[in-house]
DNA sequence: TCGATAGTTCAATAAACCTTGAACATCGGG
DNA sequence: CCCGATGTTCAAGGTTTATTGAACTATCGA
C-alpha cells in the first residue's frame, strides 16, 4: 500500500517536498502544493496518502498543516523512506518535481 | 516504475521468491511460479517485472530461467531491494506468499 | 452578515491495470 | 515426424486509477 502510493509521480513529489520541508521543521499547508495540479486532485492524493498512513493532517482553521509520520513509517518498514527519498534526491531533475511555494505561518 | 512493480502483490511475492533462491544459487524457471496464478497471468508479470529492469531471462530450450538484476538495481536505486525484501519477510506470513516448487535442474 | 479563501466531496470520463481463456510458437523426446 | 510441455501473445472482460469541474462545507475578516 506504501509502495503503491509511493510509485504515483505526484504523490512522490509531495512526499518528497513533505521531506525536504519537514526536516526544516517548516509545516507545509494543502496549498503549497497547489502548483502540482488541481486542488481536488490534490485532495485525492492527499486522502490516499493519509490512508497509506504516510502523512499526518493538522487542522487548524481554515487551512490544513500536512505531515510525514516518519517515526511510524521507519517503525513499520525501516529504512523504505530514507532509501527511497534519496533516490528521489539523487535524480530530482530527471523527475522535474515541482517545488513548494513556501508561505510563512501567520 | 520499479515501486509500481513491487506494489502488485503478485510481483512482489515473485521477486521474493527469487531473491531468496538467488542467494541459495538456484535458478528459478518461469514454471516454478505456477503455483502463484494462471501462466498467461505470470507471463505478463513477468513482462513488467523485465520491462522495468527488475528481472532478467535465460532462455535453454524450452524453459527460461530467471534471475533478480541485483547489482544493477543496487546501482540505479541503493538499498532499495534489500529494505523491499527485508520488510517481506518480516511479515511474510500476513502476506502469505505462495512458495515456490522448485524442480532441480536436468 | 456578506464574501473570499481553503479543502473536501461528488459525478463523470479516459486510461491503465489485472485476470482469464484460447491460440500460437518453440523445443525435446519417442 | 508428431506429442507433450513450456511460455508467450492476443482479445476480451471487469476493476481500479488519475484527472477534471462543479457543488459543497467551514472558517476568517471586513
Amino acid at each position: 500500500m506504501v509502495l503503491d502510493c509511493l510509485s504515483d509521480p505526484t504523490r512522490l513529489a509531495i512526499v518528497y517536498n513533505l521531506a525536504k520541508y519537514d526536516s526544516a521543521s517548516t509545516e507545509l499547508r494543502c496549498g503549497d502544493f497547489n502548483a502540482f495540479s488541481g486542488k481536488s486532485n490534490l485532495a485525492y492524493h492527499f486522502a490516499k496518502l493519509r490512508e497509506a498512513g504516510l502523512v499526518q493532517t493538522r487542522i487548524a482553521g481554515t487551512t490544513r498543516y500536512m505531515r510525514l509520520r516518519r517515526a511510524d513509517l521507519d517503525a513499520r518498514f525501516p529504512g523504505l523512506l530514507d532509501v527511497i527519498l534519496a533516490s528521489a534526491a539523487r535524480d530530482a531533475d530527471r523527475l522535474q518535481f515541482p517545488e513548494c511555494e513556501v508561505v510563512a505561518a501567520s
